[in-house]
DNA sequence: CTCCACTTTGC
DNA sequence: CAAAGTGGA
């Protein structure tokens, strides 16, 4: 028997099923990645994620390397490659962990087509703590509130205990082609925006467990300070998330054993958790409001200069331009910092959620296919929540409570205090509240 | 059916 | 302290 084992967004070898599942297979093991930018539905990878994959999987190749196990790159449409490559190296079994958006019609039509050429697939639970089918309302719908959905998540549900990396994995004898990494183009060259993304981020697997530990020996009993972005308490633990380094189990497991005052945490994994199941519920989301009744809701959709000003943090509200500056130069915002900003942009410069989405899809290093578009449905106003439409931010205000002493600001965006306010708070904020109103009315 | 609770915020 | 609508048991 010889296996073919798909990696996608799982670029780590502990507790990964796919994997673990092919260290019983003598005859030899093949471990592909594959760059599908080609298949239909698939949303193409921001600036910044492509940046992240590159340096992952050359971790990931370095890792497999020490079990004496090549990566195989290639690119293309995965139901033409991944059928092709079984044939190349004559496997008849293939194995992959599940993907729970858009992708996962092209893995069920895959699966379909290889078992009838009598190829063996099996998938494996993929970067969830939960499946997302075993979490449901008692009459067996899917959550709509956060709270309830963790409550259900929490009590009646352990996620799995984690595996182990193999010890050992055999390699097929003969050589199987793959492209190289470098001909992908995933870094920018000329000009090489990413030298700020590069000194603030160490992508792979062991880079993602010591960023736990360091997280979990400290920072963590501070974390009900999470929202003030100039004290560092996040677990920055997102953009290894995303790319599968290490999974939610993980860093589930790891962090009770750590023990002490973590279920706020917890419940951050947890909103990972929700839009994810959100996404597989009622996905996509980046392009339909989660609430229809939001369609008739008239954002602007243009890319003005008042956009501009944002993008680049130049509204001269000191927070947010601080939020913008860090996402440019990092490729990261902090979580309140994104909402405040968010707020901005569609309360405020009254835009499209959709417009700043794809900025931020482009520029995050933790951009995520689920976490993304539903937060910032959260915060247009037509996500997955029950709260009132007049919930919006003042960034004054949010400065003063969350930044007092003005760190954050000064560390990003000092240049703002001198700029002035691209809006009339009061006024935007008005004309908000009259649009909302009419739109519940 | 009724009742609780809701990542709130701004004033 | 009020703004308000609804998911979920």
């Amino acid at each position: 028997m010889t296996t073919l084992v798909w990696l996608r967004d799982d670029l780590r070898l502990s507790d990964n099923a796919a994997l673990s599942a092919a260290t019983d297979d003598a005859d030899g093991v093949v471990v592909l990645y594959l760059l599908d930018e080609v298949s239909e539905h698939l949303r193409p990878l921001g600036g910044a994620a492509k940046w992240w994959l590159h340096q992952s999987l050359r971790a990931l190749e370095h890792s497999l390397g020490q079990l004496g196990m090549p990566l195989v790159l290639r690119r293309g449409a995965a139901e033409e490659v991944i059928p092709a490559v079984a044939r190349e190296c004559g496997a008849d079994r293939v194995l992959w962990n599940r993907r729970y958006g858009a992708a996962r019609d092209h893995d069920a039509k895959l699966k379909t087509a290889l078992r009838q050429s009598d190829v063996v697939v099996r998938s494996y639970p993929g970067d969830l703590l939960f499946e997302p089918w075993t979490i449901a309302t008692q009459t067996g719908t899917p959550y709509q509130v956060y709270s309830a959905f963790w409550r259900a998540c929490t009590s009646g549900h352990t996620p799995a205990d984690p595996l182990p990396a193999p010890k050992q994995l055999t390699s097929v004898q003969r050589d199987i082609k793959s492209e190289s990494l470098d001909s992908w183009l995933l870094t920018p060259a000329n000009p090489d925006w990413a030298a700020g993304i590069a000194s603030r981020w160490e992508p792979g697997e062991s880079a993602a467990h010591r960023t736990l530990d360091e997280f979990l020996e400290d920072r963590v009993q501070r974390y009900s300070r999470r929202d003030f972005p100039a004290e560092d308490t996040g677990s920055e633990l997102s953009p290894h998330l995303r790319w599968g380094e290490i999974s939610p189990r993980q860093v589930w497991h790891r962090t009770l054993l750590t023990g002490g005052d973590v279920g706020m945490f917890l419940s951050e994994l947890g909103w990972r958790e929700f839009a994810k199941h959100t996404a597989f519920h009622f996905g996509p989301l980046e392009q339909r409001n989660l609430n229809a009744r939001f369609d008739t809701f008239p954002w602007l959709f243009e890319r003005d200069a008042g956009f501009d000003a944002w993008k680049f943090g130049r509204t001269g509200f000191g927070i947010v331009d601080a939020g913008m500056q860090e996402l440019w130069q990092t490729g990261f915002m902090h979580n309140r910092v994104r909402m405040i900003a968010a707020s901005l942009l569609t309360k405020n410069l009254g835009l499209d959620w959709r417009i700043g989405e794809a900025w931020f899809w482009d520029t995050l290093v933790d951009a995520d296919e689920a976490s993304n578009p539903f937060n910032w449905q959260w915060v247009a106003g037509c996500g997955a929540d029950a709260a009132p439409y007049f919930r919006i931010f003042n960034p004054d205000l949010q400065q003063k409570k969350f930044d007092p002493d003005g760190a954050y600001v000064s560390k990003w965006a000092p240049y703002s205090m001198t700029l002035p306010q691209i809006i009339d708070l009061k006024a935007t904020r008005a004309d908000a509240l009259q649009a909302y109103h009419a739109l519940v009315r």
